[in-house]
DNA sequence: ATCAACACTATACGAATGTATAGCATAATA
DNA sequence: TATTATGCTATACATTCGTATAGTGTTGAT
């Protein structure tokens, strides 16, 4: 395997072209779903032609376990670059702040979940399971070290920190969408109301 | 196997065909999504041929107009019948409450319109602008007639309203979701955590 | 230098899709 | 009763889809 040690991953050009092609995938993904996305728009964006795809993918279905292995990824890194030191509610805000710089960095990521969570039931992939798997074990571990506050339940803390990072990022498109309508285009931004998202012990 | 979603066959069983279509179309729509729909699913679905579709809605665009008009009705029924009498905050009770009834009564809608309204940049219709217009007119009306509270700016308002009434209502399938994968299925109910989605002034 | 593995292109095929058209039966209208 | 419109079926067509296959060039190990 051809080793890609160009440290700058954003430079697509540096890129194989079997990881241009995934990034494609990818965006497209995230912006049209992967049903109004067909292969050769795929290759087309990425350069390269059907073939190719399927040399490297197979099928679509393996294209889409190599996009969400590699949002796994992403989060994964995100939240193990988080420094373990502080107070808990410190260690906390700082993994919740690492996974939010990562979606910032990678808007695709939030376009991806957006359309693969609204659809939990007949989602082909198991992107929902391997995340919560993900944040569990996150949890688990924060927990081992004695770090992570014990007065919740296990799942309550998982859920509440999905829906906290995730939540926001899924419902804002729909404020926005309406403050646009309402308010009209050049409205002051401070006066767009605020959402608030999130999950507390019943 | 034939699975028949949503809609009950006694219901239906006296509808004209068209209506049969457009209630199986939008079953269909809110479960599985429109690009995931075919003509010929529909026709099935609704126990008559694809000619029949395209000879009463022409093409798939107008079914989906509609599908989306009928939502339009379902949301100003439910407002329309909502009692005018009692305190402002009493008022706004009765007709989320309304609301509430008719999307409990018609689960279908809230599918569509997750579908829709979490996709607001790719979606072919119009539905978050049509209703975004029905709850501002709405608004407006119980304004004019001096009931609603002067406190927030309309557009914040007409924004707490529909989040408030549909934001949960989206979420909830991923904490369903996450939930049964860490508690187990047989968990108690009461236990699960609760989702909260709000709008605040800025 | 040879040979095998790999990256990649080109073309083709069957299935499924949205839509068009022609025809049949029944009910309304004259 | 004759005609016209309407509800509905059947079939066909062009396009697009995912995927399979065969082939070309290039690289790397022996």
């Amino acid at each position: 395997m051809k080793k890609t040690v160009g440290v700058s991953p954003k430079v697509n050009s540096d890129l194989t072209a079997k990881a241009r092609i995934r990034n494609a995938a990818f965006a497209l993904y995230a912006n049209y779903g992967e049903d109004a996305t067909s292969m050769r728009a795929i290759a087309e964006a990425a350069g390269v032609t059907v073939g190719l795809v399927v040399h490297h993918f197979r099928t679509k279905d393996g294209l889409r376990e190599a996009i969400e292995q590699h949002i796994v990824d992403l989060f994964f890194g995100a939240i193990e670059q988080a420094p373990l030191e502080g107070t808990t509610p410190e260690i906390a805000a700082a993994r919740d702040e690492a996974v939010a710089d990562m979606l910032s960095d990678n808007p695709a990521v939030v376009g991806y979940l957006r359309r693969a969570l609204l659809d939990p039931m007949g989602h082909r992939g198991r992107i929902l399971e391997m995340l919560t798997d993900l944040t569990a074990k996150q949890v688990a571990t924060l927990r081992n070290v004695g770090v992570a506050s014990k007065a919740q339940r296990d799942s309550s803390q998982v859920i509440g920190v999905m829906i906290r990072q995730l939540g926001q990022l899924f419902l804002q498109p729909m404020v926005d969408s309406m403050w646009n309508q309402l308010a009209g285009p050049n409205a002051a931004e401070d006066d767009k109301p605020l959402l608030v998202v999130k999950v507390q012990e019943s």
